[in-house]
DNA sequence: GCCAGGATGTTCT
DNA sequence: GAACATCCTGGCA
């Protein structure tokens, strides 16, 4: 703590922004979230990224400038968001997984009846929800004064209480980078969960 | 408290 | 047709 409140340069690797978007607060929908948990995704050079295949109708946003919110749909009812980061072009994103209510927690707990303080935003899909975000979000620009998302300097995090981890079900050959960033000892950060193939049911 | 399984729609092969 | 960067509920210890 004690360093400047800024917002790192969004167009600069992935792999340095996400460190440092911990931390960062996330306003929308009449609340703000400091960031506690975030994950990189390095486009053409993570498998598990929707833009390592390449540029699709619904990847195009992470193709585009840095600062932008790459919102998607996913598993038939959830939406998460991403911070576009990187060049124009590098299709890099960090996928916001979890937070802190710090402000408007009224009304995020109108928004969220019954659910306890710390699992407003424990979560992608449950950060969203609870901000509001959803697919109409998709493409705002996250810099803009008038945008319904705004990522906004937060309180600056002790660069020794920020803890890395390799992704899990990423093949690596060799060094696997580490993805997964989070503020050690944070409440609102989930324990990881092994990615389970999921069987659907037969029709 | 933890674990297993179902839900639900968009995207891509 | 199958996968999916998940969450919620119910059952059991």
């Amino acid at each position: 703590m004690g360093r400047p409140l800024s917002l790192p340069d969004l167009s600069r690797p992935v792999l340095e922004v996400a460190p440092r978007l911990l931390g960062a607060h996330l306003a929308a929908g009449g609340c703000t979230v400091r960031l506690t948990e975030v994950e990189a995704y390095a486009g053409q050079d993570d498998p598990g990224s929707h833009a390592f295949r390449g540029r699709t109708p619904r990847t195009q946003v992470m193709f585009g400038p840095a600062g932008h919110a790459y919102v998607y749909f996913t598993y038939g009812m959830h939406w998460c968001m991403n911070v576009v980061t990187g060049v124009d072009g590098e299709a890099s994103a960090v996928l916001l997984r979890a937070g802190e209510v710090v402000e408007g927690l009224d009304v995020a707990q109108a928004r969220r009846p019954g659910v306890r303080e710390r699992d407003l935003c424990r979560g992608p899909a449950r950060l969203c929800r609870t901000l509001g975000i959803s697919g109409v979000h998709d493409g705002v620009d996250l810099l803009a004064a008038g945008s319904p998302v705004r990522l906004l300097p937060g309180a600056a995090v002790d660069p020794a209480g920020v803890r890395t981890g390799p992704r899990v079900g990423v093949a690596g050959d060799g060094a696997v980078a580490p993805w997964r960033f989070w503020s050690d000892g944070e409440p609102t950060v989930s324990p990881y969960r092994a990615a389970v193939r999921r069987v659907r049911r037969s029709t």
